[in-house]
This record gives structure tokens, C-alpha cells and sequence, in this order.
DNA sequence: CGACTTATTGATGCACTTCAAGCGACGTGG
DNA sequence: CCACGTCGCTTGAAGTGCATCAATAAGTCG
């Protein structure tokens, strides 16, 4: 079940065995969370790193008004937390959208990872930074794009990402996200999210029955809303310009 | 006049006499560059790592159809691109907004800082953090506020931003961005942004004179917009909490 | 099956965009 | 020195896209 996490460090890095088996040795800490639970709260020190190994979960703060801001989803193979622990304490909260397997790594963990298993540690880096890429991109899509072109720029974010962990199939994949998630997550009402979502199935862009969603055209929904991959960094695109790491280099003892 | 690095990391970190002497090394590589500039553009392989000492900058992206969305705004102290180079290539666009001067890193330069100055990355560690958790309040800025709301809380941050290194007087401070900017920062057309100024002027909450902002009432603005610093992390609000930093302590070689 | 949550649809209103014209500041060149 | 062009800002008028309110319908879970 760390699959995801080892097929996402996989798609970046060719990873050895004993990485694997280092990596392996996280799960014993796993842990059922049911959906719409918080992991983290705002004000919380923070502790264990979270590692979502099955189902959704997203990052959000809540302004005194009681408006929810969402501002990121994690599907399996994600880290919550991995570098938060820097800082003093959370300045927003996380929390599941479906029930989750999520794993609590102690930081000493990760320590010792990134201590022993350089090919680890550059993945684990990688991932940050796609994570903050993507965070810019939502930013992007809140400031520039039509709320359709914002859904569908969801719709097409996600599938990329989980086809990286191997959730999707025939195009389709699970989508635990409710109306107002949607809203909460891209600056709109629920009412107008449910419209918007008409109108991509009446351009038979989507389907979305019993909690699964399908992408009938890719091609056509990624024009539609001027998708570009290039911010999610994927192996393909990636593979020609690899390069050391210094940073990384020094953790190894070079 | 690398004050602004130093006045930065040391707000977060008290360093010794020797790391401020290895951050002064850095100037060597100071250049000027003049306003309304790029930087770095999409597609680049990223090289030095830059380094703002003097003058504003902004992180943008331009969609097909003109649209430019500015994700950022860099101050005097601000890295544009301290880990960036771990990807394959830039997904974004770094440009100057007025006159900067700028220091290219090599980045062997941040290599050999991480290596022997322990305090300085841990201090780079926490500028990174900052920077990621400012993002996600630009995010929650423009998903969930209103326009004069969005508007009061970029000068609140500025604000507080600017006065860590020094940058701020009677509170006022360097305002060289046009309406445009800030319109193509929160999501809104020029002629509204212009008309919101115009609504936090009646309220006598802010000057816009000459290129110089002055707030008027901060508490009062910040009340305005519902600011909270905690996303900044400052060292007020965070001195209690210091705690040893796993990473960074392999880092040292520990 | 019945209770509750989530989604849909319609009607209404307003916040914001767009278009367009005028204005002031600034810089350049005659 | 003034004429002129450019750029940034302001203001007005008109249109519309999205929010809000409200009531119904469809799922979903006990």
C-alpha cells in the first residue's frame, strides 16, 4: 500500500532496493482517518510528518467570517507536512476529504532518510517543489482563468497526478470532492460551481456518477481551459536535463 | 547595502561574525538592473540562484491569451529562485518592477554556505518557508476576500515585510507598482483596483503619493482586512518555539 | 424506509468588467 | 521653452457574470 509514495519517488528517481525497503519501513505507522477529519490544526506545533498513502485529503484556512479557503488537494504518494516542521507552528489546517490511510512519520525518520538514501532524499525535494509549483498554478487559476477553465484545469491537474500512483483508469478516477469543496477551492458559490459543471457535461467533456469522475476527451478539456503540464515537472518532460544537486550533495557528505 | 540579506536572517537567526562574513561575499557578483525587466523566463534551465538587495520584483505568468498573473513580489533580502534550480526548468517568468540591484549566486556559492554555515541555512531554509506560506495567503487573498480587502492585506504584508529589513519609515514605504500590477496580482481589471484606492483613501486609511505609500491607521487596516501575521512567521511571534531542525542538522554533517 | 446531506434549478440583484473619454505627469525633441 | 506623445490614473455609462436567496429534487446513510 506505500505504493503511491514509491511509484510518485519512482517517477523521478530510480530508486535501489535497500531505498525501498527504507521507505517500506514507514507503514507499521499507519493509521485510518475517516473522511472530513482534521490531521493538523492552525496554531498546532508541528509534529510527525503526514504521508497519504490511500484516499484525498487538502490543505485550508479558515478566515473569521467563516470562509473556508482551500488551497490544495493531496491524493495518494503526497506529503502534508514535509518541510513545515521548520517553522513554529501550522499557519493553516489540514484535513481528509475521503477516509485516509495516512502514515505519521517521525522526523527523526525522515532524518535518518535523508541521512542515508541520497536518490531518496532528491525525490523527497523534488516533490516539494512540484507541490509549491502546483500551489503557483492554482494561483494562476483563481487570478486568470473563467471558473470553467478553472474546474477543468482541476480535473485535468488531477489526473495527471494520479495517473503518476495509478488511480486512474479508462480515464476516470475517484472524486470524493463534494460541490462546495470545488467552491471553497476555486473562489466560487456552490451554485455556480454546479452549473459550471452542466456545462462540461453538456460539452461531453465529463461525466461525473457515483463519486467517479471521467474525462471523455482529454485533448478537448485540456484545450478547453489552455492546460499546460509543464508545472507539474513529470518524468517526460523532465528526463532530458538531470542534473546534480549541491544542496543535496552535502546532506550526502560531499 | 547586502543589509537587507543580513537584516533578514538575522531577524530569524542570530548569526556569527563569520557568516555575515560569508554572506558579504556575495556582493562581489552585484548588478543593476532596470525596472519593468525580466530576470528569468519560462523555459529557462535555472542557473544562479538571485538574489534581490535593492529595489521590487514579481514572479508572474503569461497565459495564451495575454493574461499575466504576478504570484509574488519580491523586497530588498528576497531569493527569486533559491531552490528552483532542483527542477529541470523554470514554469514561471521573474521580472523587476522598478530599478533593482540583484546578486547572482552561483550556486555553488549557496553549496558552500550550506556546508559550512550552519546558521545561514537554517536561516535559508526558513526564508523558503516563508515565502511558500506567503503564497498560500495570496492564494486565500484573492480565492476568498474582497477587493478592497485583498488590496489592504498586500499592504498590510508589505508592511511588515518591508520593515524587517528596514525599508519602512513612519509607516510609509516605496511603492513603485502601477494599478496594472496590483490588478494582475489579485485577480481584478485596473479600473476597479483603481476605484478601490480611491474607496481606502476616503476612509482615510492610506496616502498614495509620488510613488509612496503611507497607512495611515495600521490597526485599523489590519483590522480592515482581517490580517493576521502568524503566515509570516516573524520572530516575535515565533521566538518561543526554536527548536533543532532535522534536515538541516545532516546538513552540518551531523 | 425515512432523515439528512448534496445537487439542481429559477429568480433577483449587484459587484465587477469592459468600453470609452478625459486628464495629469513626464520625457523627448524641435 | 513649448509642443507633443506616451503612460498611468480617473471617471462615467453600460452590460454581464456570478452571488445570493429559496425551493425542489436527488443521493446517501442510518
Amino acid at each position: 500500500m506505500q505504493d503511491a509514495l514509491i511509484r510518485k519517488l519512482e517517477s523521478f528517481e530510480e530508486l535501489t532496493d535497500a531505498d525501498r525497503e527504507a521507505l517500506r519501513a514507514f507503514v507499521p505507522r499507519l493509521r485510518q482517518v475517516p473522511a472530513r477529519t482534521d490531521l493538523i490544526r492552525e496554531g498546532d506545533v508541528p509534529g510527525n510528518v503526514h504521508l497519504i498513502l490511500d484516499g484525498y485529503a487538502c490543505r485550508y484556512k479558515v478566515l473569521p467570517d467563516g470562509q473556508r479557503q482551500i488551497m490544495a488537494y493531496f491524493v495518494p504518494g503526497d506529503f502534508c507536512d514535509l518541510n513545515v516542521f521548520i517553522l513554529d507552528q501550522m499557519d493553516h489546517n489540514i484535513g481528509t476529504i475521503s477516509q485516509c490511510q495516512v502514515v505519521e512519520i517521525p522526523r527523526q525518520a525522515i532524518d535518518h532518510m535523508t541521512g542515508h538514501h541520497p536518490l531518496v532524499t532528491r525525490a523527497l525535494w523534488w516533490c516539494a517543489l512540484v507541490d509549491e509549483a502546483v500551489l503557483r498554478e492554482w494561483l494562476v487559476n483563481i487570478g486568470s482563468r473563467s471558473p470553467d477553465q478553472r474546474i477543468a484545469h482541476l480535473f485535468c491537474e488531477l489526473l495527471l497526478r494520479l495517473e503518476v500512483v495509478g488511480r486512474v483508469q479508462d480515464n476516470s478516477y475517484p472524486f470524493p470532492f463534494t460541490q462546495i469543496d470545488l467552491a471553497d477551492s476555486m473562489g466560487l458559490s456552490g451554485v455556480h460551481v454546479s452549473r459550471t459543471l452542466r456545462e462540461l457535461r453538456r460539452l461531453e467533456l465529463i461525466t461525473l456518477h457515483h463519486r467517479v469522475l471521467t474525462i471523455l476527451d482529454v485533448e478537448r478539456l485540456k484545450a478547453y481551459c489552455g492546460f499546460n503540464p509543464n508545472y507539474l515537472h513529470l518524468r517526460n518532460a523532465r528526463w532530458s536535463g538531470r542534473r546534480q544537486v549541491p544542496w543535496l550533495s552535502s546532506v550526502q557528505g560531499g
